[in-house]
DNA sequence: TCCCGAATCTTGTCATTGACAAGATTGCGG
DNA sequence: CCGCAATCTTGTCAATGACAAGATTCGGGA
């Protein structure tokens, strides 16, 4: 790579935000530093202050990406970004209107594909020892993208044994990716996709042998 | 607290791993420092290093201490070790021989209630990044772990559909602990204990409005 | 078109840290 | 009782984060 000769990188931020996703998705964030992140974007040890403070910074940016990205990424490819209810794929009826345990699923999935796509934005988005707790876009980062899961169920997040399925809908995806991510899933079953084996897992609670009683 | 005198502390190595713990419990991970460690243990900067030969190492020895007592408290008050299968609660059948369902419903409850009971431990458990990932103690710890929710599944872990139990049940536990020790399932629900709230979910995989099919 | 100031950098410094080396102390086994 | 391994202490160096002071330049306003 050329050495850079003009004085103002251009797009610094972004420089310095790519080759940090870079290295934690290699090496994990413990690998991280301002210093080593500056060399490698070709400008001195201090230049990344300014864009993120401290290195606090630069991890409470990564996490408000992630969480934007994950929102949009569970919103795609729906009407007014309310979920992926039409078009959505899964084990849902055929009429058109989708179960919301179909709808549940389906964000699973892509929850799990974001984790997977995105692994370092991933490893961020939950270490809030690493970030600013309080920073504002954060805190609305993280209401955005928990709010679509909640959303997701017919009589709002608080109707009976809904709650169960959202907590239960959450939890899964997020255990898979992590599980999956950190390499214990992968080593106690066989060689097919991450994907697949989620949807196994996710057909346990909104697929059952039995179809459940209508309502 | 009284300084030390003697030359010889009698017991660094677990004065040093409980400090470890009680900071990460506190503040999370990223405030660990040897020094800080060592300062708490009133020792020179060098001595955990005879101990651990280096942070990673003290990680690791975390991390490897956590899977035993995770393993230690998913078989305990069973017989030989094999899972709690006699005398477990759960939503099982009442003729002393335990529903599988019922089984990995119980060993999700104890999952949880682990990561909440150790909250250090289990945030390090799955940080390979901080960890020597080749330590023959932590593979064998971890193998302990991960293989008895394996073992739980009658038929073993490659029987139909049972497979996605298996994932579904480590994923929905692990995700469970993790997000509500990070904070956002805590957030998204009322104040009941995070206990209760695994059951709901639990209760979704296991224990579904209509009970599956015999067999 | 020019000027000024904010934005964006560079250089330098200091405290802290991890890792390593050399040496001191002591407890335990032979 | 002695020797040695285990367990420490002191010191050093490179790297890091944070902060300060100053340099450069780009863009907006007069």
């Amino acid at each position: 790579m050329a050495a850079r000769t003009a004085y103002h990188h251009g797009d610094l931020r972004r420089t310095l935000l790519d080759a940090a996703l870079d290295l934690i998705a290699e090496q994990g964030v413990a690998a991280v530093s301002l210093r080593g992140l500056a060399r490698r974007a070709g400008v001195s040890h201090a230049a990344p202050a300014h864009h993120f403070t401290d290195k606090a910074g630069l991890f409470t940016a990564i996490a408000v990406e992630g969480h934007h990205l994950l929102a949009d990424a569970m919103t795609a490819g729906t009407a007014a970004g309310g979920g992926p209810g039409h078009g959505a794929r899964g084990a849902g009826d055929g009429d058109g209107t989708d179960a919301p345990a179909a709808v549940l699923r389906e964000l699973g999935v892509r929850y799990v594909r974001f984790a997977l796509d995105h692994p370092a934005h991933f490893d961020v988005m939950f270490r809030l020892d690493l970030c600013r707790a309080d920073d504002p876009g954060l805190a609305a980062a993280r209401e955005r993208s928990g709010a679509l899961l909640n959303s997701a169920v017919p009589g709002g997040p608080h109707g009976p044994r809904r709650r169960g399925y959202v907590l239960a809908a959450w939890s899964v995806a997020h255990g898979f990716a992590t599980l999956w991510r950190e390499g214990s899933l992968a080593r106690s079953v066989g060689d097919g996709t991450p994907e697949n084996y989620f949807e196994e897992a996710a057909d346990v609670l909104f697929a059952p042998a039995d179809p459940p009683a209508a309502g």
